[in-house]
DNA sequence: GTGTGTGCAAAGGCTTTGCAATTGC
DNA sequence: GCAATTGCAAAGCCTTTGCACACAC
């Protein structure tokens, strides 16, 4: 139906049937820049594909999450948003009060992460994060 | 009914009515040491007070919530934890192995979060968080 | 062919809401 | 007394699940 793509082609090396309908799901999360969620994995597949089930969507991304091909954020709005793995890391300063989200990049909590492993024996997953709090302009 | 607590008293004097609800609903945030859920109110309560109401949690913590006295994390487990503004912050390590939960200092994030507002003019909210990864023993 | 994956519909878990009845102040 | 709160029941939202059918390999 389409061409897989990366994280296709890694699914079907794993021994994954590669459905019309996950590679449309893998597609649609490779090509968003921002992290994305179910539903709107779901509504933008419908747009051309209007069979679409949203289970589909969220056992082939419970699918993805536990081979490590995802990630899982929570940018506080009450569902689960992903981001391809190959894509690379950062994380999110999410303002409580206009709701923008500035990326920041991973290697700022470097040295956060070090201490923590260093004190308390504890390594922390190098999924993506969100912080809140108040943006520039809210500050003001 | 009973005697209002810290936040108690301090509801009183924003003009809100301390009905014997929320007074049980305060001291069951105010006795617990560890954060606590909705569910968790409800069913201490319930233990001497079968009326007890779960909206009446929801409403309630709701309530404190946007007053500033008590904050909210989120464990990991899928819904909302709680705790009294007046116990001071900390933080939390969650291991996503066994569940385990070990505390660390709010201080440990002070340098971190100086650089953030630094770099990116964000100010961070001091509210819980939970940094989820391995513990010491699911390490090895 | 065969077992993995999908569609559908229903349920599940947590939280919110509408509305009438209650009750603190 | 009167507006703030509660109780109840229902709905809302995101996510999961059971089961029969379809289809990738």
């Amino acid at each position: 139906m389409n061409q897989p793509n990366v994280i296709g082609r890694k699914l079907g090396e794993l021994g994954y049937r590669l459905t019309p309908q996950r590679i449309m799901i893998l597609r649609a999360v490779e090509e968003t820049d921002s992290h994305i969620s179910a539903e709107e994995i779901y509504a933008q597949i419908c747009a051309h594909y209007p069979q679409m089930n949203i289970s589909t969507v969220y056992r082939t991304m419970e699918l993805l999450k536990g081979l490590g091909l995802v990630t899982e954020t929570d940018l506080g709005d009450g569902r689960v948003r992903y981001h391809s793995m190959g894509k690379g890391h950062h994380h999110h300063l999410v303002c409580e009060k206009c709701g923008e989200t500035i990326d920041i990049e991973e290697s700022v909590l470097n040295s956060l992460w070090a201490e923590i492993r260093e004190k308390y024996g504890f390594r922390i997953d190098m999924k993506h994060l969100a912080f809140f709090g108040l943006c520039p302009k809210c500050r003001k």
